[in-house]
DNA sequence: TGTACATCAGTGAACGCGCGTTCACTGATGTAC
DNA sequence: TGTACATCAGTGAACGCGCGTTCACTGATGTAC
């Protein structure tokens, strides 16, 4: 039963997304391409008119996830426009960021588990990153030496907090890594600290650590 | 062919360290009980003798992974009185540990694969997080809530260099994530430059990005 | 100290299962006239 | 605009393979007398 062309370009589109969720929330290896098409209501077999291989899908599924994590940074950099920096800063390490991989940053998400793949994923993986980097630059501009060297440090603090707020059992100590860090890398804290609470509290609410996910979509 | 209880406590200490090892260089999901049991020259079906489960032993792989490591950091700190700060932390942010992650910390090894398992594992990686907490809070000390919070942010960082390092497939990118946050870590810098450049110029002699790993045991 | 027997470390084959990938088939879509 | 046929998106079953785990079996070790 051949779909349309439109109908397939949306099939395809709607694999990689699937597929980007999946591999953040779960992990790259713990998810089977029979996963990523049963959850969309379609077998196995389809998956090969779209894709040469699960590695092809991989590589895709980390750029959308880096096209989708850098333009909500951008977005959310634009709206806010008297404190961009922390806007964005608080969003990455937030409970809800480290509650909801599946919608968040594919750096922070694969980091360890990327390091054992092949080239061409490592190489996806690198724009990534790259890409994070580009962000905080937006952020925190300067072409000198300098001002690059604290966000390379910036970017390691912050998927290191991210990444450890999420594999740490201990509550209080993934909070408190999440919190120590956004308070280092935003200076002038205090301005904005009551927004940052606000906005913490707001997200305990809607996302407790172990609750159930957003809707997709 | 029954062994005697030493042999017997012997080779399920083996097993323990052998998989201490493979996880942490090929990551849990993707060693296999045979993998482990192979590479000692034995077969699957004596695993079970030892362990109830995949499960218990990758607990038990975590936890002696974490004890070789801080005894390591203490060893080392020990040894050389004058600059214990600069020693571990330039080991820790090396390109030796970078390319050796089956030696190295099993929290960067493993950070972001150990979000998807089950609590038990969690829990024991907490314990490392908790124990490398305790390493640096032996080089800088302090019962300040300032204090722990530069501890704390000091670990988020050197556990994300590391982690970016070893999945970046752009060397400069990945060796400019390690020296910069060593930098941003070591204060005084400019006295133990020297010495750290000394042994970066051998850690890239004796171990190269991709070349062989150092002999076991 | 020597003998009889229970224990159990390790073997090797098998278990059910899920993996990535392939393939013959279907029928609606797209194309050529 | 209508007809004939090639294309190909998606199905469903199968492929070989490796996974974690189980089990009957072996023979050296440990124990009881």
């Amino acid at each position: 039963m051949r779909r349309s062309r439109e109908d397939a370009a949306q099939t395809r589109r709607r694999i990689v997304e699937t597929a980007s969720r999946l591999f953040r929330l779960r992990g790259i290896t713990s998810v089977s391409v029979a996963d990523i098409m049963g959850a969309l209501g379609l077998t196995v077999g389809g998956f090969y008119r779209h894709f040469e291989s699960k590695d092809a899908l991989v590589i895709e599924a980390i750029e959308a996830a880096s096209d989708e994590t850098a333009s909500r940074y951008a977005k959310r950099a634009g709206a806010v426009a008297e404190a961009p920096v922390s806007t964005v800063l608080d969003g990455y390490l937030s409970r809800a960021h480290r509650d909801h991989a599946e919608l968040g940053c594919p750096v922070a998400a694969l980091c360890s588990e990327v390091a054992h793949e092949g080239l061409p994923t490592r190489k996806a993986f690198t724009k990534s990153v790259q890409r994070l980097l580009e962000s905080v630059a937006r952020l925190a501009p300067g072409d000198s030496k300098d001002a690059r060297d604290r966000r390379l440090q910036a970017v390691a603090s912050m998927v290191g907090a991210v990444v450890l707020s999420r594999a740490t059992s201990d509550e209080a100590l993934a909070d408190d890594l999440l919190r120590v860090v956004r308070r280092g890398l935003i200076p002038e804290s205090r301005s904005t600290a009551g927004s940052a609470r606000r906005r913490e509290r707001a997200s305990r609410r809607s996302s407790p650590r172990a609750g159930r996910k957003p809707g997709s979509t």
